[in-house]
Formats: C-alpha cells, sequence, structure tokens
DNA sequence: CATAACAAACCGAACGTTCGTTTTGTAATT
DNA sequence: AATTACAAAACGAACGTTCGGTTTGTTATG
C-alpha cells in the first residue's frame, strides 16, 4: 500500500513555497529575489532550483494552489452557491467569504501582483471559467424562483454576482490590503446594512408606511 | 509676474514621468529599471537623476498627480458629490466614475502598485482623510432628506459609500485590469441592474407582484 | 549485519547581467 | 561668466541561474 510518508524534500519544497509566498505578497514578484526566498526558507539556492525550474514556477504554483482552495467543493462557500438561496444566503456569503479572504489572504494578493506584474496572465483564463461554473450552478435555480415570484424582475443571477463580488473585494481591502474601509461603522454593521439594502434598496417602501413615495418632485 | 513658459527641462521631466507611469503601472515598481524608464523617455540616466532625487520619488510624484485629479473640486464626479442627490444620481455617479477611471486606468493601476509593493504606504493617510472629507460632504446632506422620508432607514450615507465603491471596482477591473467582468451581459446594463437593486431591492415590491420597476424613465 | 552502489537532496561559489546610483565632463541656457 | 540640462561611463551590489561537489537516504549484495 502507498504510504503518505513525509518525504524530507516535501520540507523544504513547503518551505520554499511558503516562503515565497510570504514574500511575493508582500514585495510582489520582480522586487523579491531568489536569495530572499532562500534565506526565509532555511534552504540554499541550489536546493531551489533543484525543486523549481524557475522563479516563475513558484508563482505559478502558488496561484495553482489557491484555484485549489476556491474550486474545493467543499469549501463553505461552494457549498452555499450549490443551495442558491438568494437573497436568504446573504448573511451565509458575506460569512463565507470573510471566512475565505481570512484564511488566504495573502494568497489573494498573489492575484493582484499577477494583474499589475504579468498582466493578469496567469489568472485571466482560470476566472473566465470560474465565472462560467458559477452562473451555470446558480443561475439555473435563481431563474425558476424567479418565475414563481420570489424575486423582483431583472437578471437574479447579476445580484448574487454583484453581492459576491462586493464582499469579496470589502474583505479583500480590509484585510489583504490592510486599509480598514471604515465607513463609520463597526464591520458586521456595514456588511448588516449592505444586505439590507440588497433585499430592499434604499427607496422607502409604500405599502405599510404613511408615507407614500414622493420621489422626483 | 509669473511665466508660464515651458521649459525644456520641463518637457524631460514629463517625458519621464509619461514613461515612468506607462512601466510602473504594467510591471510594477520594483521590476522597472531606471533605464527602462530613460530609453522610454529619450533620456538619459544622469539626466533623470538630475530632476528625481532617487527612483522612489518618480512613483510618488505620479501618485502626488492622481491626488490632484481626484480632489479637484471641478472633477465632476466631485460636482455629484456635492450635490449629494443619491440615489436619484446614480446614474451620474457611475458616469462619473467611468469617466474618471477611463481617463486615469493607469495612475489607478498605481495605487496597487503601491498596496503590493509598499504595503500601501504612500497611499493610507489619503484615503483616510478622503473618506472622511466625503463623509462629511455628501452625509450632512443624506441625513437631511432620510429625516424628510425620501429615503428608507439605515445609515444612507453607506448606501452611496457602497455604490462608489462598487462602481470605481467595477470600471477598475473592466479598463485598469483589463478583465471584463462579463455578467452574461452588456456593461450598460450590468449598471443599470445594479442601479435597480440598490434602489430597490431583489425581493419583490409588495403594490403590484413582481412588476414594480418600471418608473425612473 | 555490514557495505557497496546509486539516486535524490542539498550546498555555496561562481557566471554573466543588470540593478540603482554616482561621477565626470560637455552642451545649452541665462 | 555662471548655472542648468544633459549624456556617457563607471561603481559596487545584487540579480536569476548554473554547476561541481558533498551529504543523505534507500536498495541491493555479500
Amino acid at each position: 500500500m502507498a504510504r503518505a510518508k513525509a518525504l524530507k524534500s516535501d520540507i523544504s519544497i513547503e518551505a520554499v513555497l511558503e516562503a515565497a509566498l510570504e514574500l511575493f505578497s508582500s514585495q510582489g514578484y520582480g522586487a523579491t529575489s531568489m536569495r530572499q526566498i532562500a534565506e526565509k526558507a532555511s534552504v540554499s539556492v541550489g536546493n531551489i532550483y533543484h525543486h523549481f525550474k524557475n522563479k516563475e514556477v513558484i508563482f505559478q504554483r502558488l496561484l495553482d494552489r489557491y484555484w485549489e482552495v476556491v474550486l474545493d467543493p467543499k469549501l463553505k462557500l461552494n457549498r452555499i452557491f450549490s443551495k442558491a438561496e438568494f437573497p436568504d444566503d446573504l448573511e451565509d456569503l458575506a460569512e463565507a467569504i470573510e471566512e475565505v479572504v481570512n484564511s488566504h489572504s495573502r494568497k489573494i494578493l498573489l492575484i493582484y501582483v499577477d494583474v499589475i506584474e504579468f498582466r493578469g496572465a496567469h489568472i485571466r483564463k482560470f476566472y473566465e471559467t470560474m465565472a462560467d461554473r458559477f452562473a451555470e450552478k446558480y443561475g439555473k435555480n435563481l431563474s425558476e424562483r424567479r418565475k414563481k415570484g420570489e424575486l423582483a424582475g431583472g437578471d437574479p443571477l447579476v445580484g448574487v454576482m454583484l453581492a459576491v463580488r462586493w464582499f469579496f473585494y470589502f474583505f479583500t481591502v480590509e484585510k489583504s490590503f490592510g486599509v480598514p474601509m471604515h465607513f463609520g461603522m463597526d464591520n458586521r454593521q456595514a456588511i448588516g446594512e449592505f444586505i439590507k439594502i440588497m433585499r430592499y434598496g434604499v427607496l422607502p417602501r409604500g405599502n405599510d408606511d404613511g408615507q407614500s413615495q414622493k420621489l422626483h418632485g
């Protein structure tokens, strides 16, 4: 039987990838040297080249690992996607996305490194296929529910994509960029406001309130 | 009697900044060399160092120029801010932000370069002060209108910030990152869907089921 | 059990280039 | 004449990568 024994070389490879992730995500690709990676990984430069053809395949490998995470069907976010209960799942979506960003904030930064230094060469194709998969999985369920009148007019898929992208960007800026968005309120509160707007909009709903809509004077 | 005469040296400085902007925004800071800048600007390396203390001040200068653009009261976007007619101004906001991003897509990329390679060192303070200024300008007007019942409950400023950030991100990804978001629809249509959701939410409004989005012609 | 044989893992010096910056000297402008 | 603008060469340091040699671990053989 095949044992999953941890080879010594695996430890080195892991150390190199971890060091490279740390450095690429905090300095960029071009500004990170192989010697820096070697030192941080407590490994010789020659050893790195024994395991990796060159600097770029290290970067590529790191991006591949992020895709594995994001595409994992066991990921909570993906399970929410396949249930497709928008907009009831907005809170769950926010929580799951926060979890992804918190757990993989540095890997997410690599995407921006790729955009800046490689013109998005490594990630473009992936993003396109991912968007398609998402639309297929989530979209069918949604359009059915819309026919039943559970959702307002317009393409419901847009609403989900909009929210998902916004959540991702929100937490990425907060966590990966390290820039608190500070809408003048707590994080959780800001998410709550966003969800409220997504569901009900910012214009007052006329029915149960004495105030009826008096816009466009 | 200040002459606005264009000195010859100004032409060199301008060429250097233009070349540096092009290179920094497409390769990142660390991966761009002074020799590359010099060649693209048709200027000698020594000449660059005659006008700029070092490489980093070139980068800093470029970011400063972007702030000047964004803070200019004459900028259409800023004029919309000071009128604060949310959510009626959503279309105008989208258009103005698209204009800013289209006109300054490369400078916007510098922000991401700063985040990646300098941990946002150059931009952090600016963003904080800008958010405050925005909240002060736009916020007062909004809270008054909310008291008059023109807006739904919750902090109305969140809605504006939410929309503004989303528009910026949307156009930045489209134009600066060069990644078409392709929500399965036209750009203008996607913006329209977003605005509709912002105003009315995705849940159907009680008055007439499902078809309440007919106003705002 | 001991050991020879072999490959994978690893190291660190060295290669040729290129880096950011400085120095030196000349042309242009004032 | 004095100062600014510019170009070219040169500096030491650092770059990505290569390479010869050593250590380590496993397998085969006695």
